[in-house]
DNA sequence: TTTGACCTTTACGTAAACGTAAGGCTTGTT
DNA sequence: AACAAGCCTTACGTTTACGTAAAGGTCAAA
């Protein structure tokens, strides 16, 4: 298991997801592992894209959103128009990430309300 | 639109979303405006109901979470047991926003990276 | 009075993200 | 040799979260 390479089933196991999964973000252009005649192999690169799109589901991410922020880390821009429409991606994902901050903490202050209300009912009836 | 009660037009504008949304939130469950004749009237209540189904879409909630966290903000809860349940699920989402805050931190400083190969590319061809 | 801007219900359509067979090839084990 | 495990493709089904008409009621302004 700690080797360069997986199969399918190895990383569905690992990462608690289905083998369809995996073959899906494959067709939605999300992974490109080789192949041994017909089966896949994975290789690290391909785990990390795998990572990179679980994360991005923890997140709300569609997968399409996914495959925007992979193509960043590895991008082909070669030329100035790209290299700053993708400055300008990089601070909409920052953006965006901000203002999940911001929900976060809102709705942590509101847990800990309810929490706090729930224990003072928890308390009454002792 | 200073006043305590809201079309569902009027929510719609300010929300950014559509009349057919809100309708669709209300056949879920999530939101029970009163009614005039046939036409719906929103008050406060179901107005910031709204505002956490959409901070909840943000973090990438489905809408079932969103209602078992809005139930959870307006609890019927009065025995030990649903108590007890309500921390646990508290604690469930605090695990939650924990990954979550997680998940910012790592995207955020890959964020820079990005951008930091970025402009070395850009100062490059200047 | 008729037009426009709202509101309503009902209902079929759709995109995303898989789930779930069905049928078949390979390969190691009994 | 036969069986289980794990891989493959193809393909139809399902859930979620609405979009998009269609058909109609209300009410104010022109």
């Amino acid at each position: 298991m700690n080797q360069e390479i997986w199969t399918i089933g190895e990383l569905a196991r690992t990462f608690g997801i289905t083998t369809r999964a995996i073959r899906f973000y494959e067709h939605e252009g999300l992974l490109h592992p080789e192949r041994d005649g017909q089966t896949r192999i994975y290789r690290p690169r391909d785990r990390v894209r795998l990572k990179l799109i679980l994360r991005g589901k923890r997140l709300g991410f569609s997968l399409s959103e996914s495959r925007e922020l992979i193509n960043m880390y590895s991008p082909d821009a070669d030329n100035r128009d790209q290299l700053e429409a993708l400055l300008d991606k990089i601070d909409d994902r920052r953006r965006q990430l901000e203002q999940q901050k911001r929900d976060i903490a809102a709705m942590e202050s509101e847990l800990n309300e309810v929490e706090q209300r729930c224990r003072d009912a928890l308390a009454e009836r002792a």
